[in-house]
RNA sequence: GGACGUAUAGCUCAGCUGGUUAGAGCGCACGCUUCACACGCGUGAGGUCGCAGGUUCGAGUCCUGCUACGUCCACCA
């Protein structure tokens, strides 16, 4: 036991320790009913953590830890995510590269000294994939580096990244599996389309943002010369106008419908058709219907079998060529080539000199649809694309995923309802495939015919057995390298599959779906999904489709929502805000357990202030516990035998009902219930208990030997208690005077700690408010606490106060005479003070 | 427009199935070098529990309505 107890250089320590005991490695012999199974988040690979991540994966983390000292084998993986957009977009500013695939790989390539932005160099897909393995291996190290520091009691030997081979397997034998039931498909269709990545994006990965935007009212010509207005804000899409759409009960255009209207500037004829979608409200009642504005054009589209006509092109410029039948010499030659804003210009003007535009344009704010991770406003465009089947076309299977989230445990309980609303809410199947470079390919080809056109209805699948593979590189069965891309031999499919719908997985690829059948068999499904409820409609949802379609079951009991983490002006901290606070220098200050402390003492799913105030509560709690420990254990060890003194007893019976209540409060997954009954019972026993028993304790015989014991008990029992929020304070005072971790010890046992017999659990309250009042006397004397008291009258007869008389004649510092009022229950001592000791010179 | 959540002391939050004068910590004030701890100890002042009704012997707690804030979804001409 140190002299001088201190937390400086506890995380290092500890942490090392335990990587070489293997304290947290997961013991695979373990049944599966003995065995926690944890779904960790893989974090983002892409930059640093922040106080968030040490918010939620410090939730996860008492979890792990109360689990394991209930005796299970705790299954705590880590994972990277690595792959995916993200990374990419970090790897180009970092390095000033971009992927251009058409380049030729070369081994030898090194990035520029210094990257420059604006003249980033073109490399070659395999070599642009080189660099995202690069930069995240230093990253995934730093990742690593920081939640052993935090005392994350995870097991390091079962770590996974979403780009390495395990995962790419795992996705691609989903996938081919999906495909096989016929849960995949392919399909060309309109789809919303970031313009900057070049990339399709899903439902789910969407925003709105409030844009500025304008109402621009414009004549349509009817056959007679007559004008009909519509208010556009796209105005620009005046050449991809495909109809003119009213409410069928619109008697304003009912005359008009099954005729046809002129476009203004290209002259293209279009019917005024009906749909029920259409809002009499709002512009002049009638809109314009292009290929494709929004999502409702792609409504109109569909329901109404209308004609494609697209103007934008995948790079968010206008095509070269505008479709037929509008004329490419036309005032469209204007537009050609042109982006989206500059379009628009263009084409006010032109509309404001052939007059036919009305008054000037009507400035409004509007929300508009932009990919989470995008900068400029989604398109939308048509290509083909891979899906995979998740209620959003099909009610059956919505239902059935619906009741999926019935089956799970969620906490808080009322997070299943936001699942519930996005399935409800889903209007399209998961489209997953990105065209994109850093991710899983879709592990396929296609036999190209005479004329050298993909035969998609064909596709060419991988043996099981083969994946990983690289369709890229890698050649179909039954081909050879050289007919790539020749007509009459093959082509590889190009894109890359989401970074869901790889981490959609997560549980299949820690527990090592198929490669290791003994340790899945041991794991899955597993007991706990902790996360974001943020991303319930991505990460949690597209999880619980994976595990449906593949295992029928869920894949895991549990949900875990953590909340978010707001800055002091209740804003959510997030990286876009630019108000993040980065963890390490939090823990460099406070200590790890004080951070712990923090996150422990908010109820999952429940946004929390970032607060140092609790740290620094949250060290002075871990500081106390080495010293009130240092002070215990500085009492020689009393031989076995039973606690016999009141307090003693009321102390240890107090304690047991703690025990029980952090238990019930760990078994309904709320830990910060289980620290906040803890460390109030640790304050009362510091503050009160060892006070009143310290004088005792110092002296020989029975009575002595009682306190020794119950002060040891009650110590071995918090420290337990403790030992999921403060790991390092806990085991630091347990290496003292116990074998083994204190992460490894049984969870204290109520029943087993409360003594035996009939037990006054009052007495120490009774004892505790006495000592309360003459403190008291004392402060408002403002005399030294050392003060003597000279005569005490207690209010009520001697029995209630006899259990612990003396204890208490040495905690107030009593040298005068007791007396005992006789009557009353209130607990209002009358204090006579005598003079206040010598101050000495420390 | 729909759904969910939150509202208790200056601040951050407890308050479980309704039950005596509503709790903690921080901050603040006043004191104390007390033999584990100045990274300390003690004491105190702070609240008509968002608003309005209702149920009940009794409501911070249950019901209804409203308000404010937050989040998700829908709308996006």
């Amino acid at each position: 036991m140190p002299e001088k107890p201190s937390l400086d250089g506890v995380e290092e320590r500890w942490d090392a320790v335990w990587q070489e005991q293997g304290t947290y490695r997961f013991d695979r012999t373990a049944a599966r009913d003995g065995v926690y199974a944890i779904d960790t988040p893989p974090p983002t690979v892409s930059g640093s953590l922040h106080v968030g991540h040490v918010f939620s994966y410090t939730h996860t983390d008492l979890v792990a830890r109360y689990q394991r000292m209930r005796g299970k084998a705790v299954f705590y993986p880590m994972g990277w995510d690595d792959n995916g957009l993200p990374t990419e977009r970090r790897v180009q500013n970092y390095y000033g590269v971009r992927c251009d695939p058409s380049q030729p790989y070369d081994p030898s390539f090194e990035p520029p000294e210094k990257p420059d932005p604006k003249a980033q160099v073109p490399l070659s897909r395999q070599g642009f994939v080189e660099l995202c393995h690069r930069l995240t291996a230093e990253d995934e190290k730093a990742f690593e580096a920081l939640f052993k520091r935090l005392g994350l009691s995870v097991d390091w030997e079962h770590t996974y990244a979403t780009i390495d081979d395990r995962s790419r397997r795992v996705a691609q034998r989903a996938f081919l599996r999906n495909l096989a039931r016929g849960e995949a498909y392919a399909t060309d269709a309109p789809t919303l389309w970031d313009v900057d990545f070049r990339t399709a994006v899903a439902q789910a990965e969407l925003e709105d943002r409030e844009m500025p935007g304008a109402y621009h009212r414009v004549g349509f010509s009817r056959p007679d010369g007559e004008k009909v207005f519509i208010e556009t804000t796209r105005p620009e899409l005046l050449p991809a106008c495909v109809a003119l759409v009213a409410h069928p009960d619109d008697e304003r255009y009912q005359p008009l419908f099954g005729t046809t209207v002129t476009t203004p500037l290209f002259g293209v004829e279009v019917p005024v058709v009906a749909h029920e979608l259409a809002d009499p409200e709002k512009g002049s009642g009638i809109a314009m219907i292009c290929t494709f504005g929004d999502t409702t054009d792609v409504t109109w589209w569909r329901e109404l079998q209308l004609p494609v006509r697209s103007v934008v092109g995948r790079d968010g410029r206008f095509l070269p060529v505008p479709p037929e039948p509008v004329d490419p010499d036309g005032p469209y030659a204007e537009l050609a080539g042109k982006g989206v804003k500059q379009a628009q210009k263009r084409i006010v003007e032109l509309l404001a000199e052939s007059g036919d535009l009305v008054g000037e344009p009507r400035a409004i704010t509007h929300p508009v649809k932009f990919f989470e991770k995008g900068d400029r406003p989604l398109e939308i465009v048509t290509s083909r694309q891979w899906y995979v089947r998740n209620g959003g076309r099909d009610a059956d299977l919505r239902d059935a995923l619906v009741e999926r989230g019935r089956e799970l445990a969620w906490q808080p309980g009322f997070m299943r309802s936001r699942y519930e609303n996005w399935v409800g809410g889903l209007n399209g199947d998961w489209l997953i495939s990105r065209q994109r470079f850093f991710g899983v390919p879709f592990p396929l080809w296609y036999p190209l015919d005479a004329a050298g056109e993909p035969v998609y209805d064909r596709p060419l699948l991988p043996d099981e057995a083969r994946l990983p593979v690289d369709p890229t590189s890698d050649v179909p069965d039954g081909y050879t390298e050289d007919q790539r891309d020749r007509p009459g031999g093959f082509t590889a499919d190009p894109d890359v599959m989401d970074t869901w719908a790889t981490s959609s997985l997560s549980p299949q690829i820690a527990g090592q779906w198929e490669d290791d059948p003994d340790l899945f068999a041991r794991v899955f499904p597993m007991d706990l999904r902790p996360q974001a409820h943020d991303i319930i409609r991505t990460w949690l949802f597209s999880t619980v489709v994976r595990s449906h379609l593949e295992h029928g079951s869920l894949p895991w009991t549990h949900a875990m929502l953590s909340g978010w983490i707001l800055d002091p002006d209740r804003k959510k901290m997030s990286k876009s805000k630019g108000n993040v606070v980065t963890p390490m220098h939090l823990l460099e200050q406070y200590g790890s357990d004080a951070v712990r402390y923090w996150a422990a003492s908010a109820r999952p799913g429940t946004d929390t202030a970032f607060d140092e105030g609790q740290m620094k509560v949250g060290r002075r709690l871990a500081v106390k516990l080495l010293n009130a420990s240092k002070f215990a254990l500085g009492f020689p060890e009393a031989p076995e035998g039973p606690v016999t003194e009141p307090l003693d007893r009321a102390l240890l019976a107090q304690l047991a009902d703690v025990v029980d209540e952090a238990t019930r409060a760990f078994e309904a997954y709320d830990p910060a219930r289980a620290l906040e009954r803890t460390e109030t019972f640790f304050w009362t026993f510091c503050d009160d208990y060892i006070e009143l028993v310290k004088g005792r304790a110092y002296g020989e015989g029975p009575a002595a030997d009682s306190a020794r014991r119950a002060l040891r008990t009650a110590l071995d029992v918090l420290l337990r208690l403790f030992a999921p929020a403060l790991p390092f304070a806990a085991e630091e005072v347990w290496s003292w005077w116990r074998e083994g971790s204190v992460h490894r010890a049984p969870w204290p046992d109520a029943a087993a700690l409360r003594p035996e017999g009939d037990v006054d659990a009052g007495v120490l309250d009774r004892a505790a408010a006495v000592l309360s009042e003459v403190r008291k006397a004392k402060s408002s004397a403002k005399t030294s606490q050392r003060t003597p008291v000279l005569r005490l009258v207690l209010q009520g007869a001697e029995p209630a106060y006899a259990p612990f008389l003396e204890d208490l004649r040495n905690a107030a510092v009593v040298e005068g005479s007791v007396e005992y009022a006789g009557d009353g229950d209130e607990l209002v001592p009358v204090v006579e003070l005598g003079e206040a000791p010598a101050k000495v010179a420390r």
